[in-house]
RNA sequence: GGGGUUUUAGCUCAGCUGGCUAGAGCGCACGAUUCACAUUCGUGAGGUCACAGGUUCAAGCCCUGUAAACCCCACCA
């Protein structure tokens, strides 16, 4: 016997993966290129498409996966793997994410860890090590990838740093640059002094804090203004005072010079729509270097930006006695030193929303700084249309507005990244200032050379790194290998599957950047999946001790079991909470789904005919033919519609309640051999994609199949006769009865004391060896004489558990109730028919079902009744 | 400040185009049993579907409003 009694998934999993990878049956190659002989570009061939293409989501090279990648292989390599199983050309692409800033940060910890910084090294020395510290990580990741289950590609593994990804990026970077869409600008960006690079906004977190709101007077001669302010230490860098121009308060005063405190500086008094009459004094000082608003009311009123506050966080530009104080020591001294001359006028605190690095969560710096820029506006707006167009389908579908919404108010990309790991921008400066003619900034992709001469003239190369999105939004192109002169089948891709937090940063680039490079939208359906939460719906974090590791899920319950508790009650985009229970529950169907093939096995190991084709011989084979079958179209529906929840649930009813629980006991009075084949395999092959180690391993130890299941073809619809099929329910619904009636008597031992009798009823006479099987009744025998014991309340049947008079005295309470129910039911339907607009307006045939139901409920009703009186 | 999502059994969630006598898993209660499986089998309890109106023959589902929770976006000094 191969079968133990149990399934122990750590025996089979890693040796089924290995013996999958070496097959090679998860590397499509490409063995027919598209046929255009038209020349219009589409491919001619009548089934032109066969192929059925994913990327991973690329994990961080730099650590080990979370719940948040099992969620994500979970739902993608059941795709990839019910779309080979249904015959197309299945591509999973993997891949690993240098994450240019999260790795840096790792990395940095590293290097502090031994005592070092990142100002001992130069950006190559930096680079190179980095480079050395992921490689050694990068396995890890990979591994545990294949733990649980992903079917991918691993020859066509992609990195981002790959030379390949590397020069489409700069191929992209150079169209953009000659079209005009890349600029340099002096602008505030987003600066964490910590890990001092500059971050585009999304990266940026906004968090709701109390803060102080000082007022200060600013003085004039003659009077003075009260501005107010959160940040007093800028105000050495303030290049005006705002009013708003209908604040009637100020207009006589617009165009003065006001003395900014604490330096014998002149600033102006300006008119600006930006300054809100309400908040505050109604007047704000003007810091165009260290505000965002500030820097927009400076560049209509064409005033100095003057930095203040150093790339190190320190304080530059102001009075010696501020010189290099940190921003706090420095806020604290003016205070003091503006309450010395009795400049502070008053305090309070309010509530504000301040910008955090979303990494250390240090106090986000907005700094002036020069920087690469993308210009999205059209970008973007080809992405709009191109979505109002319905080029996508989104999962769930409430995501395209909100994904249009964001295009509308996207400001400039900035693609800057002043940290040494990342692709190097391929942007030249030139250091040579009698070479006036040339252009100050040139392309060139030799990024591997610090200088280059051009012409005579030399170029030094920008420092900074690309922005990790400004890459990976080339994912779906560099991954299928699309090339200007190669038309790729399997691009766009069929799916992007991915997590919901990432729609702006990723899928909204990936758009933007497949419309522009490839004049296609680079995948044709998004589904989004929520955050995993934990089992009470928080948010999984270190510091609250409640993350779950997805490994050590599969290492104690199997990779099937992870996969299918993980997707048990996920719906598309929502946050839902996950706990043990519902992988304790996919282990559960494994094993029984085990012991089914067990079963099966040794029946037909004792089976002593051979047939190769199954037929149906009865009710109980035909009714979960059509079972199966609805469960077939059930499935394939789900899977359309990317409802993976309910297709697994429908899986395991079908598997558990009605194949183990109704048919295979009802095959215990004789074996139907080749239909038990038959449709073992079809469910086996149905459950693969969610399940493909136990499928597999349960597919390797049968007798009669052949190859790999995760290489198998899709079942066929089963042949079954309706009829038959029907009848079976009535059996269940006898069966069903009986159960519950004795289990009303008290104990289930009396279900050994108790025959049933029936009264001209050849569906449970022919049956009756089966209905003994299923209910454990001792005896079935015909009705002789009067009716006795306890009458069955099935509507047309004439069924009666031999009972004696005093127990059947005992249940008349139930039976009471019982009554009682039907006719509460009962009333429900009569008022339904006694509305005529019902019966005028409501479909026929609902209207005749309610009809019958009535029929159905007084013929019961009075069967009960009957017996009651006898009693 | 703007937007989105969610609210159904003790817990986690289904319920797709309105037809529902509202389902599942886990948990709970009662019972069975060693011959595929205790990771088992059978039975059951438990819900005015957040609230208030409305549309409809019919509302968990559609509309309006309210409340709560969560999330995203946003420069408010």
């Amino acid at each position: 016997m191969k079968f133990a009694s149990s399934y122990e998934p750590g025996e089979y999993e890693s040796d089924i993966y290995g013996a999958w990878e070496a097959s090679g049956i998860f590397s499509p190659k490409i063995t027919s290129l598209p046929i255009d002989n038209d020349g219009d570009g589409a491919d001619d061939r009548e089934d032109s498409r066969g192929t059925y293409s994913i990327v991973l989501p690329p994990p961080n090279a730099n650590g080990n996966l979370h719940i948040g990648h099992g969620l994500t292989v979970a739902l993608e390599d059941s795709l990839i793997r019910y779309y080979r199983l249904r015959g197309d050309s299945s591509w999973y692409i993997p891949g690993a994410d240098h994450a240019g800033f999260e790795t840096w940060v790792v990395y940095e910890r590293e290097l502090e860890k031994k005592g070092h910084t990142r100002f001992e090294f130069n950006r190559d020395e930096l680079y190179s090590r980095v480079w050395n510290f992921v490689a050694e990580q990068r396995g890890n990741m990979e591994l545990q990838l294949r733990a649980l289950g992903a079917s991918c590609s691993w020859e066509d593994l992609t990195f981002t740093l790959d030379e390949n990804v590397i020069d489409r990026v700069y191929t992209t970077f150079e169209k953009m640059w000659n079209d005009g869409l890349i600029y340099r600008g002096e602008k505030l960006v987003n600066y964490c002094p910590k890990h001092r690079t500059a971050f585009a906004d999304i990266e940026v977190e906004h968090e709701d804090e109390k803060g102080t709101l000082w007022d200060i007077a600013y003085q004039y001669e003659g009077g003075e203004i009260i501005v107010s302010t959160t940040r007093p230490e800028t105000l050495f860098g303030d290049a005006a005072v705002a009013v708003n121009p209908n604040d009637k308060r100020y207009k006589k005063i617009i165009g003065k010079m006001v003395k900014l405190p604490l330096t014998d500086r002149e600033i102006p008094i300006i008119a600006d729509e930006h300054a809100d009459p309400e908040y505050g004094t109604g007047a704000v000082k003007i810091t165009p270097a260290h505000d965002f608003d500030d820097f927009e009311v400076g560049e209509r009123h064409s005033l100095e930006r003057i930095q203040v506050i150093a790339e190190d966080g320190k304080m530059v530009n102001v009075p010696d006695e501020y010189y290099g104080l940190t921003t706090t020591e420095c806020r604290k001294k003016v205070l003091k030193d503006l309450k010395s001359q009795n400049l502070l006028r008053g305090e309070k605190t309010i509530e504000h929303a301040v910008a955090h690095c979303y990494k250390c969560g240090t106090t986000i710096e907005p700094m002036l700084k020069e920087q690469w820029f993308v210009d999205v506006e059209k970008l973007a707006k080809d992405a709009i249309q191109a979505l109002k167009e319905d080029k996508i389908k989104f999962y769930p579908e409430s995501k395209k507005q909100i994904l249009i919404n964001y295009y509308e108010n996207l400001k400039d990309w900035n693609i800057s990244r002043q940290i040494p790991w990342g692709i190097a921008i391929p942007m030249f400066r030139k250091i040579d200032d009698r070479a006036t003619d040339e252009p100050d900034w040139i392309f060139d992709r030799r990024t591997n050379l610090r200088e280059i001469e051009k012409a005579g003239v030399k170029y030094i190369r920008d420092e900074d790194t690309f922005d990790t999105w400004f890459s990976s939004s080339h994912w779906p192109i560099v991954c299928t290998n699309w090339t200007e002169e190669n038309l790729n089948p399997y691009y766009p891709l069929n799916v992007m599957e991915t997590g919901a937090d990432i729609l702006f940063a990723w899928v909204a680039r990936m758009i933007m950047m497949g419309l522009y490079v490839t004049g296609e939208v680079p995948f044709r359906e998004v589904y989004l999946h929520g955050l995993v939460l934990d089992a009470h719906g928080k948010k999984m974090s270190k510091s609250k001790g409640n993350v779950i590791n997805p490994i050590d899920l599969v290492t104690k319950y199997g990779s099937d079991a992870f996969r299918l508790g993980i997707l048990r009650g996920r719906s598309a985009g929502l946050n839902q909470a996950f706990s043990e229970n519902s992988v304790i529950s996919g282990r559960n169907l494994c094993n029984k789904l085990w012991n089914i093939s067990r079963l099966i096995q040794s029946l037909v190991d004792k089976a002593d005919e051979e047939s190769e084709s199954y037929s149906t011989l009865n009710m109980g084979e035909d009714w979960i033919c059509r079972e199966i079958n609805d469960c077939l179209d059930a499935v394939e529906k789900d899977m359309k519609e990317y409802r993976f929840s309910e297709a697994i649930e429908t899986l395991y009813q079908t598997i558990w309640d009605k194949y183990a629980d109704w048919f295979l006991e009802s095959q215990k009075l004789y074996q139907n051999t080749s239909l038990l084949k038959e449709t073992l395999k079809t469910l086996l092959v149905a459950l693969h994609p969610f399940a493909p180690f136990v499928t597999e391993a349960i597919w390797q130890n049968l007798d009669w199949t052949e190859g790999f299941i995760a290489n198998a073809k899709w079942p066929k619809k089963l042949k079954y006769d309706p009829i038959s099929a029907e009848n079976f329910e009535n059996i269940r619904i006898i069966v069903s009865e009986v159960r519950t009636t004795l289990a009303g008597l008290g104990s289930g031992k009396n279900a050994k004391k108790y025959g049933l009798l029936y009264d001209n009823d050849s569906l449970v006479a022919d049956n009756s060896l089966l209905i003994k099987l299923l209910t454990k009744v001792p005896t079935i025998n015909t009705l002789e004489g009067a009716p006795r014991g306890l009458r069955l309340a099935l509507a047309n049947r004439e069924l009666y558990l031999d009972v004696p008079a005093k127990v059947v005295e005992d249940y008349k309470e139930a039976l009471t109730e019982k009554i009682l129910a039907v006719g509460r039911e009962l009333d429900a339907l009569n008022m339904r028919m006694m509305n005529p607009n019902y019966i005028d307006k409501a479909p026929a045939a609902l209207v005749k079902e309610t009809r019958d139901a009535i029929k159905e409920k007084e013929a019961l009703i009075a069967r009960l009744k009957t017996q009651l009186e006898i009693i």
